[in-house]
DNA sequence: TGTACATCAGTGAACGCGCGTTCACTGATGTAC
DNA sequence: TGTACATCAGTGAACGCGCGTTCACTGATGTAC
């Protein structure tokens, strides 16, 4: 089947839409972005694609199907910026420095796309179970890693350089992103929510100082 | 799709409802109890009081004000939890050991709350900002401090009794309540969910303790 | 080569849903005289 | 003491809202012959 690139203004010309589907994803990533996930209405998506309301039916089962796509891209946007920061901070290092700067960037980069990009944060985590975060090759980054194996594997580092004795290294997965994610929820919508950048960014560089040293 | 329960009344045979505010109010903390903040339904609330809807406007500005009033509920309760934590932890201790205990039972009491109590601890921090959270005294519990300040007054503690460096005490409540804050959140709502409780226990004391050991 | 036809993407219209909220009312109650 | 009356808690009916979803359709396209 031949795929026509077509604009994602409504003004359509053919009776055909070309790539609906993709449309369809990108309006609910604009709308993930900009409300969070409640903010995806199926409506208003085929709204923004210049189609009728139930012409979504022929490409997602229904609204909650569409969610689940858009909640895959928001993860794999995630993993992107959290392999970005690693990129980053890891330059030049080796050994036990490269892995205190890779287990710091996870963080950083964590935090980073959750202060930069609420809606999709959101929308990122916003299921019970966090159902296919753990393992699913689908969410995930340019390294093949998905946000939790990143984390992983920073913590596997920090055993093979000797920073972390291996018989605390099971589950520590959680410790690290329990302190991480609830510092971005209480910035997000908490009481941190009105406190000026520079502050946060200081108070977020301690939060994963406080990992560093109890994990 | 959970059924949504309809509730039947006590027929009531008088005109005036006699204590309709506190009615709707208790009405509502059960919604929230059982569904989380999404739950207060302003419609359910007056039927489960036995009264039209729009009776609720005698008592209650609107769906937001009801919410406001289940929220103060919601927080009050936690401090309680909180507190009768600290009262058993204590007991019998003093000094540093009291200090430690102290801050241990803030952070167990706050994800006990949080594990039993899910949908009124979701309803706690429903909103943005956390609108009146830090220092509003209608939240509180028995001992008159709301469960920030119980947290802010173990933390002093710690500091009064050598445990933590005065230079290091400033915001440190942050650092604290992001690592339980987060860990509650990913066994309520995310990878934890499945997790058998006693295995949560063990990970939560690791969490409290990662607060104490980084701090 | 042209053309008949099957396929299926998008249309048009309509649904039921429960919600929050507004309006004009009714009737029990407490109080002033 | 009784009674008129103001107050205001709760009633009854109705609204508009936008949503997700279903149904029967139309018409552009690719392919078999």
């Amino acid at each position: 089947m031949t795929k026509k690139l077509r604009s994602k203004t409504p003004a359509r010309t053919t009776y055909r839409h070309g790539d609906l589907r993709r449309a369809l994803l990108e309006a609910g990533i604009a709308l993930a972005r900009a409300g969070g996930p409640d903010a995806v209405v199926l409506r208003e998506a085929t709204r923004r694609a210049g189609v009728v309301p139930n012409a979504a039916y022929r490409h997602f089962a229904n609204r909650q199907d569409l969610l689940e796509a858009v909640r895959s891209a928001a993860l794999a946007e995630l993993a992107k910026t959290m392999e970005a920061e690693i990129a980053r901070m890891r330059r030049g290092k080796s050994g036990a420095e490269a892995a205190r700067a890779n287990l710091r960037a996870v963080g950083t980069g964590y935090l980073r796309f959750a202060l930069a990009e609420t809606g999709l944060f959101r929308t990122a985590f916003a299921t019970p179970e966090f159902r296919g975060f753990i393992g699913d090759p689908a969410r995930a980054g340019e390294s093949g890693l998905n946000p939790f194996q990143l984390l992983s594997k920073a913590l596997d580092e920090f055993v093979g350089t000797g920073l972390l004795p291996a018989n605390r290294r099971p589950a520590a997965e959680f410790l690290a992103w329990s302190a991480v994610h609830g510092f971005a929820m209480l910035v997000i919508d908490g009481p941190l929510h009105t406190v000026p950048r520079a502050d946060i960014d200081g108070l977020g560089a301690r939060v994963i100082a406080m990992v560093e040293a109890g994990v």
